[in-house]
DNA sequence: TTGTAAGCGTTATCAC
DNA sequence: GTGATAACGCTTACAA
């Protein structure tokens, strides 16, 4: 029965196996190998029946190696952070990390106090999902040598790798499916693009391409939570190409939440009015007829973040690239069938 | 410009501030009053300039104040979790303390796993959501004088708070409603109770309350994810009491989530069927007429867990109870209208 | 009010 | 192969 009042520390080990701390520490370490056989097993014996487990602080302390990998996450309750943060946390147990996740809710704020904190434990490498644009305190990291990388939103004068969704692809795969449905008008919602490099680039692009192919166009970007303001800007746009076949395009989950709910408020048929969403989302299958994404590879993203990571904690030959960009997959649902 | 290539230590520090290690120390924790206000303004300037931060690991080490919390989470991908991990996390921040938190994805194995590092990590104390039965390690956490917290489900035998939705009356709750808008026949939806203390209970009071209220009732146990087998007991269910008025409960999100499907490959018309479920979802407004639902007050749930906690690492005079549990609030919506 | 010095549990650097 | 021993950065008696 090993329930002790107190851990039991690298020392106690030692005493029982008749060993050093040192060779405790090395069978605990990278170094078990150069041990004989039967120091191993007294070794592991003497642990076993001790219940000892390695206190991390204490490793942390030495050589700074926190085995620890910090995550930012600017929207935990977006179920799109939720599967890129599941992808991430699955990735670094492989590698034999721990996550230490904290969410910003989107406040530059939060977002400095987390990080002065997690570099506070010292964790070795940094996943970030920037609210704001943190440049000063992503460069104390990167000077001291702590590898970062973005998720989905770059920050200015940062130099780290960038993992997330390929917008331009994305936006014209998007197009695309809505002309060869035959829609002539869209109208592009937003969440508020300042904050957001992936939001920038994906308007942009759909103003580029829009004109390119010579659709109509628009833009609505989200403000009031109430949506009274939207609502307006919706119909308004309905209304002025009502000759056209309209659809709306949504930039991201939270905006096809709030169009889904626009349309219900106009008695908007799916369908009629097209709409057609970035980011899959359990319940759009689920909203008759069905609403059509484009579903990143959460999974894919987190686990790159996460190598892109390793690699830099642990240098290989290979120089790895700056940005790492992943293509959507298209899920067809009768929201974009006239 | 203070972009070091080391984080400086509590020593140069002092040295610059002409002090010693201990004053500044005494100035970084909770005796900064005892320091002369000329020496608080020397350190608070030395440390500024050099960009102090205290090492959390070394402190650590020395006290065991890891001002860590750690939390295991059965499944984040349920919005439920989400929803309470947020809370958590918010009230962990609030009292100065940072969150570490690990999915187990419903995996006993995984949930030793992070269990034990957690341990390392010198957590001062652990909010758990248990997916197996991990009775053995918890008693190691509680025999060094962690503090635990159970949420939602509770393990045999770990006397630990436990803190979640009142099972009981968030059935009959359920019950009342789906009788007072005529309902005679209802089936409830559960996921595996097996592991689950929660979906135990629930099943338990809904067969007795059903009783009581001389209702008809039946239950589906869901299985397959592809619900073939779901669809035939739904079904079947639905034909036996053709001459009722039949509803159906969902446990738990997933089962509202599986059950909402099963309507629509079966083409029944909500409402005409009822449809309700325990846990609130984003999309339950936006599937037509709307799913009523059942709330969990999650941020006070998470918030109440926490603050367990920290009752306990900090010993007050209060002994708090062992079990806390909150109501939940109706949502009504068109599912349950006939 | 301030400082000195002894750890905390581990790893890294040398020796043997 | 194995083992002393000195750090790592901080807290905390104990002095002054």
């Amino acid at each position: 029965m090993s329930s002790l009042l107190r851990r039991s520390t690298i020392l106690e080990v030692a005493r029982l196996a008749g060993a050093s701390k040192t060779s405790v520490s090395r069978y605990f370490g990278e170094e078990r190998d150069r041990l004989s056989p039967s120091l191993q097993a007294r070794i592991a014996q003497a642990a076993s029946t001790l219940g000892y487990q390695p206190n991390q602080m204490a490793r942390g302390l030495k050589g700074g190696h926190s085995k620890l990998i910090g995550m930012l996450v600017a929207d935990i309750r977006n179920p799109f952070s939720v599967a890129i943060t599941h992808g991430v946390e699955q990735a670094c147990r492989q590698y034999g990390y721990s996550l230490v996740v904290c969410n910003t809710d989107n406040d530059p704020e939060q977002e400095r106090q987390h990080l002065d904190l997690l570099s506070a434990y010292q964790v070795e490498g940094l996943v970030v999902n920037p609210s704001g644009s943190p440049e000063r305190q992503l460069h104390t990291f990167i000077s001291q040598g702590t590898p970062i990388v973005l998720l989905d939103r770059e920050v200015d004068h940062v130099e780290a790798e960038v993992v997330g969704l390929d917008n331009h692809l994305a936006v014209d795969m998007a197009l695309e499916h809505l002309c060869v449905q035959g829609y002539q008008a869209v109208l592009y919602v937003s969440e508020a693009p300042e904050q957001s490099s992936t939001r920038q680039r994906r308007l942009f692009r759909f103003h580029q391409a829009a004109e390119q192919r010579g659709l109509h166009h628009g833009t609505l970007l989200l403000a009031a939570p109430d949506g009274s303001a939207s609502q307006q800007t919706l119909s308004d746009f309905l209304v002025a190409h009502r000759q056209y076949a309209c659809a709306v395009l949504c930039g991201n989950g939270n905006a096809t939440l709030a169009v889904t709910r626009l349309f219900q408020q106009l008695g908007l048929a799916l369908g009629k009015v097209g709409l057609m969403g970035i980011d899959e989302l359990d319940w759009c299958a689920l909203v008759p007829p069905g609403i059509t994404t484009l579903a990143q590879p959460t999974d894919a993203i987190g686990k790159t973040a996460v190598e892109c990571l390793m690699h830099r904690i642990a240098p290989r030959t290979s120089t790895m690239p700056t940005t790492v960009s992943f293509a959507p997959s298209l899920i067809e649902r009768g929201s974009t069938q006239r």
